[in-house]
RNA sequence: CGCGGGGUGGAGCAGUUGGUAGCUCGUUGGGCUCAUAACCCAAAGGUCGUAGGUUCGAGUCCUACCCCCGCAACCA
């Protein structure tokens, strides 16, 4: 903690080059990033600033295979993508590379080495499924199975989605590959492990211990982990793109993900100074901050500092400043659904406005807790925050001086005490703006740099200089040449948060360049300059504009789930005699509660005629409980009973599934007597 | 009793080590007219999720409960 550092090396988590970036990579991670980065720059600190694709893993190798073109052509598109987005919006970073570099499978494969060497892993051969068609080992989440729980046909190799238990692949009844649709078959594969058991006590210590000022979130995910005791995790995959593991007798296999992508840090410092990149990752004087969304916590706060405490030579992370989620309208940000807003749209949709999303995603940052992004909140903030306060200011600083200076700087003269006021409340808002950006509070250090302009307006306004023009034109000449002043000192401080309107800026009073510590000065302009003529800064945004893309969102969610949506084809035929042993009835639901503790699970008490049943139903999501009671639900009556969550579940009550995974349950068209046969 | 984060005026959020709640936007009224009907001032509006407890005093500590979000090999 009191520690002095010399330089900082920041990096942003690898975005996964299987698709564009959105506005939620922006809000969690990079722009939290770009603006420490730019801060730290500005104040004359030595900085590097690394990002990159991840390129490598198992759904880049399948999404390869869905379009018929190689893993590298993947890649290739995205990463193109994904980094002409972020130079678009200006993340200044120093680096942006790739995984599929050389230099990165070199620097990834000579790190395993040599923990390998060291004799820091485990080996374990394991049983796991193998596709004999698609000839490759299947990830859990690429096997499907019926649920030994709950009976759900459609359960994944990792997690039922009906039930909600976690499974194993092995649990799951008649497995079957998505990939080839065929039956996998267990085989034997040996896999390096990391014993991150062994790094509990120091973790616990260097992270719980030395380590108590990082965000609640980040400190809290770490507690939970270790409290709950670490295992070995796997380094090594069965798959055909990766990096090869870099010893003798392991063909097919390559470095697991996680194990590779955080070393990309490391590959592309050394890609960017190869002589001198050690004096970033092993010069204790070197401060290392990791930006990330919450979903990586554990990878960068448990595993890869396990990594590098393993390997012995590297520094490791002084804060990991994680964020949390961003949604969108009210919705979880979603790839697959097309719920998202893209950088690379947003670019072509709303040139030269990269500053308003900036703001508004450090505005409305999810630094402590998920938040919303929602497009009324974009027009509004940019309307009444952007326009109103910030560009209002400088156009009318820079108008006023025009109209009686015609844009000649004028003679700064005594300043009264008011004056002297105003510039102390502009020191103050400098060491808490300074004190924010320290401690990774983004979004309030903005919020006190908008109060700049604030100050500036209440200064216009108070000394109202458009009146005192006939009458005292050395008090009007002092008053202007103090809002040019504060306006340079805004061209300062949003460099950082605004860049491009800081250019801007600076463009307009016709000068280059100050650095951080002349922030709060008053001779940043000198007598006589002449300044270009003013443009505005921001426009405000009308209705329509919002409207559109409002609508254009539901359009694509509304196309994208038909396009998904595809009908089952149909299963085998079952012969008439198989059919009749099924006993399919009406029931009338006397009583429905929510099962405690679940998030799906409703139970239902059913009158069937005969003495009643009791039955449990995942639809918890889609009904309100009181609402079923007295309804007349489509049940099989002989399903054998199973528990589920130690209640005895007597049957299963009949439901249509929509395109969108919504569970409809099926009614006779009139009331029928419970017990009825469906025939 | 799985774990973590969150639950503060209409909306979005601050509240550092406990001392009767702040900010931005919105609303209402007023002022001003240099400015993109922008700006400035003032007011209204909160029993800080609920119930207990510790304390002279709690949004801030403790206990229980409720609600929202997330939770490891796809995703910031």
């Amino acid at each position: 903690m009191n520690k002095t550092f010399k330089r900082t090396l920041i990096t942003s988590a690898l975005p996964y080059a299987n698709g564009p970036v959105h506005i939620g990579h922006l809000a969690g991670v990079y722009i939290p990033a770009d603006i420490y980065a730019r801060y730290l720059r500005l104040k004359g600190e030595e900085v590097l600033f690394i990002g990159g694709s991840d390129e490598h893993g198992v759904p880049i190798a399948l999404k390869a295979k869905a379009e018929g073109i190689t893993p590298q052509e993947v890649v290739d598109h995205y990463h193109a993508i994904i980094k002409k987005s972020f130079e678009d919006f200006g993340i200044t970073f120093d680096i942006y590379s790739r995984t599929s570099s050389e230099i990165h499978h070199k620097t990834a494969a000579a790190f395993f080495r040599k923990l390998y060497d060291k004799g820091e892993f485990i080996e374990k051969i394991s049983e796991q499924y193998y596709d004999e068609e698609a000839r490759q080992f299947l990830a859990d989440r690429y096997i499907t199975g019926k649920c030994p729980h709950c009976g759900n046909e459609k359960a994944y190799g990792d997690q039922c989605e009906t039930c909600g238990t976690s499974l194993s692949p092995l649990e799951l009844i008649g497995p079957k590959s998505t990939l080839s649709g065929s039956i996998p078959v267990l085989k034997e594969t040996k896999h390096w492990y990391l014993p991150l058991d062994k790094y509990e006590p120091w973790l616990k210590e260097w992270i719980l211990e030395q380590h108590k000022e990082w965000k609640a979130n980040v400190y809290g995910q770490c507690k939970s982990w270790l409290d709950m005791g670490l295992q070995p995790r796997a380094v090594s995959r069965d798959l055909d793109w990766g990096i090869p593991v870099p010893i003798e007798n392991a063909e097919g296999k390559v470095l697991y993900v996680w194990f590779d992508a955080p070393i990309g840090y490391i590959s592309n410092t050394i890609e960017h100074s190869p002589n001198e990149w050690e004096k970033w990752w092993k010069d204790e004087t070197t401060k290392l901050v990791h930006f990330i969304g919450k979903d990586n916590i554990v990878f960068h706060c448990i595993v890869f500092p396990s990594m590098l405490k393993a390997e012995g030579t590297y520094i490791l992370p002084d804060n990991v400043p994680a964020n949390e989620f961003l949604n969108l309208e009210g919705d979880k940000i979603s790839t697959s659904r097309n719920w998202a807003v893209w950088l690379h749209e947003y670019l072509e949709e709303f040139p030269g406005k990269q500053d308003i999303l900036r703001y508004v995603l450090t505005a409305n940052a999810p630094e402590t807790k998920d938040n919303d992004f929602t497009w009324r909140d974009f027009q509004a903030r940019n309307n009444n925050e952007l326009v109103a306060v910030l560009g209002n200011f400088v156009n009318r600083a820079l108008v006023l001086i025009q109209k009686y200076f015609g844009g000649q700087v004028p003679v700064c003269g005594k300043l009264t005490s008011y004056d002297k006021q105003t510039l102390d409340e502009f020191s103050r808002v400098k060491n808490e703006l300074e004190n924010y950006l320290n401690h990774y509070h983004f979004r309030e250090a903005l919020k006190e740099a908008m109060n700049m302009a604030r100050i500036g307006n209440k200064y216009l306004t108070d000394t109202e200089p458009w009146k005192l023009f006939k009458t005292d034109p050395e008090r009007t000449a002092t008053i202007l040449n103090i809002s040019l002043q504060i306006t340079a000192n805004l061209a300062i401080v949003f460099e950082p948060f605004l860049p491009f309107t800081s250019e801007k800026i600076k463009k307009m009073i016709n000068k280059q360049g100050w650095e951080w510590k002349e922030l709060g000065r008053v001779d940043l302009i000198e007598t006589g300059h002449v300044v270009n003529t003013p443009e505005l800064l921001f426009e405000k945004m009308e209705d329509e504009i919002i409207d559109r893309q409002i609508k254009k969102l539901q359009d694509s969610k509304k196309a994208n789930e038909s396009k998904k949506y595809k009908t089952v084809p149909v299963k085998a035929d079952v012969a008439f005699d198989d059919f009749t042993r099924l006993d399919i009835r009406i029931g009338k639901v006397l009583d429905c509660i929510k099962v405690p503790k679940t998030d799906k699970l409703l139970q239902f008490k059913i009158d069937d005629g005969l003495e009643g049943r009791t039955i449990l139903s995942g639809i918890a999501s889609y009904y309100q409980p009181e609402d079923l009671i007295g309804k007349n639900v489509c049940f099989i009556a002989n399903l054998a009973p199973r528990k589920i969550k130690g209640i005895e579940s007597k049957g299963m009550i009949l439901s249509a599934e929509n395109s969108n995974g919504q569970l409809v349950i099926i009614q006779p068209e009139i009331e029928v007597l419970p017990g009825c046969e469906v025939k």
